[in-house]
DNA sequence: TGAAGGATTTGT
DNA sequence: CAAATCCTTCAC
């Protein structure tokens, strides 16, 4: 007999972002689309945003488009970025405490035939970037303060345990390093990802 | 009301 | 390396 997955609950996520965005490598992300086709895949690469932090978008104050930052966790954050791409983040911490983490790449592991997603190794690569991961989950702004929970058409699993394993006895497996495309706070090691998986948008 | 700039991607 | 493209924020 096998294990169902586990639902990550809001609690999860309610611990500073900086130590949520690396446990989240590993995780599935899921996606429901309201057609009923199921899209899901292994998180590669991620990036925290956090108080105090010159780089997060509730840096300065609360407004309109960050609130749900302001929030409690387990809700999305989905931002149009140059005008073109949507970015998906996770809201961390307790209520009041604006952060969040970027999902920035997954391997995707389950998807339908009929979206005509291309063979391997363009498969490999097809959400290998925060606007590209949106674009192959059909993800936009509509889903913005959304809950993670399955009757919202997104949510997170666990780990697995055999990820565990492989963390364990790979010690070198997940790399820390400085976050991407930033004019400010480029200097904090905000960003984790998967040293072996060919999704990460930038190795 | 306007201007500057952005947690990206793609093609030159 | 620059363009595409439109929304958000901040200044006046």
């Amino acid at each position: 007999m096998h294990k169902t997955s586990q639902i990550v609950e809001a609690s999860w996520l309610g611990r500073p972002s900086p130590q949520v965005a690396p446990e989240l490598v590993g995780c599935c992300l899921v996606r429901l689309l309201p057609n009923g086709q199921l899209i899901k895949g292994l998180i590669v690469e991620t990036e925290a945003y956090a108080p105090g932090d010159p780089a997060c978008h509730a840096y300065r104050r609360r407004t309109a488009r960050n609130a749900v930052m302001f929030g409690p966790p387990g809700f999305t954050y989905i931002y149009l970025i140059y005008g073109r791409y949507c970015c998906l983040n996770l809201v961390t911490d307790q209520d009041q405490v604006p952060s969040a983490v970027l999902i920035r790449a997954l391997e995707l592991e389950v998807f339908p035939e009929s979206l005509g997603y291309p063979p391997p190794p363009a498969l490999q690569r097809i959400a290998a970037g925060p606007g590209k991961l949106c674009q192959a989950l059909k993800i936009d702004r509509s889903l913005s303060g959304q809950a993670l929970q399955p009757d919202t058409g997104l949510w997170l699993e666990h780990r697995r345990d055999q990820f565990h394993q492989t963390l364990k006895q790979q010690t070198q497996l997940l790399v820390q390093t400085t976050r991407i495309g930033l004019s400010v706070g480029e200097n904090l090691p905000w960003r984790w990802y998967l040293r072996t998986s060919p999704a990460v948008s930038r190795p």
